[in-house]
DNA sequence: GTGCAAAGCTTGTATATACAAGTGTTGCGG
DNA sequence: CCGCAACACTTGTATATACAAGCTTTGCAC
């Protein structure tokens, strides 16, 4: 056999997932009747719910069912720069400027990035993120534009691109690579911040299962943001 | 009942482990072994075993049995800054250079991330790190003496206080934060870095089942070093 | 109608069993 | 001694069953 039965009944899920047949919050079949309608024991059945739950996909509660998971729950990693969340937190107002949404042509880096060849299209957004009005995040992001073609229809001083990405694809992985550097020029540019100020600047590539989803590269003046995050390495 | 019978199976486990009785690679119990032990049946001793491999203590292999995991493979999260691993990953040399080991009295912020009162005692470590004899990293460590008694007793030019600790104490958990700040004086005097270089200082707890291990506050030139890190959220 | 108990669903734990599949060892034949 | 087949042992998959524990709905008594 070169499918397990329970990895069969896994993708199944995953797949009325993906297609938005189940959304967020949605209740997932029981144990019993995938059970029947894969004809297979419950015990089966329940290895695969047992498995996604573990994954963070779904969310079961013993005698109300299962669950597709809320994104957020899937990790605390991801949310680490979901902005809108994090000055929330704070009890402070969160408002984002857009400031570009085109199309652009990739040079080498980012083509690299987003997995495509350099000289092809993508979509290309510029948002400066503003806590109680002062800009704390410059965020340019690359997104596939293949994967996402509605990006450029978006008004993103309503929504963030990620909480849009997000609704649009489940993300299931994230790399990040952070550096501290000088402020570069657009962040200057778009608030009067001095020259040599420290920033930390993250590159954050998204995946979903069909490939690379955007780059995100969020650029914050290094006194005024912090980036945490909780790692849990052992749940024991 | 208040325990489950995994669960027994599984603190069983965790505590040879701890306790140095089962080192790294030893290999664990068969599931029959530990059903006939704990006179339970053999599925319900697997699941302790499998529970255990999908949290990155164990490793099983079909036909040859189950093994204590190499600490490496708990995460691939905490060897973001296991530097050693990563100079030698690019082919490089690496030095540690012992400045400073000694008892301290700790201050009001690292009390709070040590999880000890005010004024209490604590362990000292300053090591500064080298690659190619070019210094990337300045590890400024507070160690709970209560749960590394023998930690003064190390020669940290040989091993690194990241490997000491681990051997000493399974890391279960680490949270880190992550700033861009200005070059501190400590990193400017141990190497001539000019003072308005951007560096990213990473503070980092972690904890061993018995409560948090050590703080460290890792700094780097932003244009020296890179802090990479691929994170997964699913593995499906 | 309201309150509450019972029934019926759900997930959680545990067992016994069977066979498949991979690893290591043992021992036999050459 | 070497090569290889057979065997023992290990983990992996799958099933049927039983009962425990928690949520939701039903329906009865008041």
């Amino acid at each position: 056999m070169v499918l397990t039965k329970f990895g069969i009944i896994k993708q199944f899920i995953l797949n009325k997932i993906e297609a938005g047949t189940w959304p967020q919050n949605a209740k997932v079949p029981s144990e019993n009747e995938l059970a029947e309608q894969f004809n297979v024991s419950r015990m089966t059945a329940r290895r695969a719910l047992q498995e996604l739950t573990e994954q963070g996909v779904l969310v079961r509660t013993q005698g109300a069912g299962t669950f597709v998971a809320t994104f957020k729950s899937q990790s605390s990693l991801l949310e680490i720069n979901n902005i809108a969340d994090e000055v929330s937190a704070r009890g402070h107002h969160h408002r984002a400027k857009q400031i570009k949404l085109c199309g652009v042509t990739v040079d080498d880096e980012i083509a690299i990035l987003l997995g495509c060849h350099s000289g092809s299209d993508a979509f290309y957004s510029e948002i400066l993120h503003l806590e109680n009005d002062v800009p704390i995040q410059l965020e340019q992001r690359y997104v596939n534009n293949k994967l996402v073609p509605t990006y450029l229809e978006q008004d993103f001083n309503e929504i963030t691109p990620h909480e849009f990405l997000s609704s649009v694809a489940p993300l299931t992985e994230a790399s990040h690579e952070i550096e501290a550097v000088l402020a570069p020029i657009d962040l200057c540019k778009h608030l009067d911040i001095e020259m040599h100020q420290p920033c930390l600047q993250v590159k954050r590539r998204t995946w979903a299962r069909q490939g690379v989803v955007s780059v995100a590269i969020l650029t914050s003046p290094g006194n005024r943001y912090r980036l945490g995050g909780h790692i849990k390495v052992s749940t024991a």
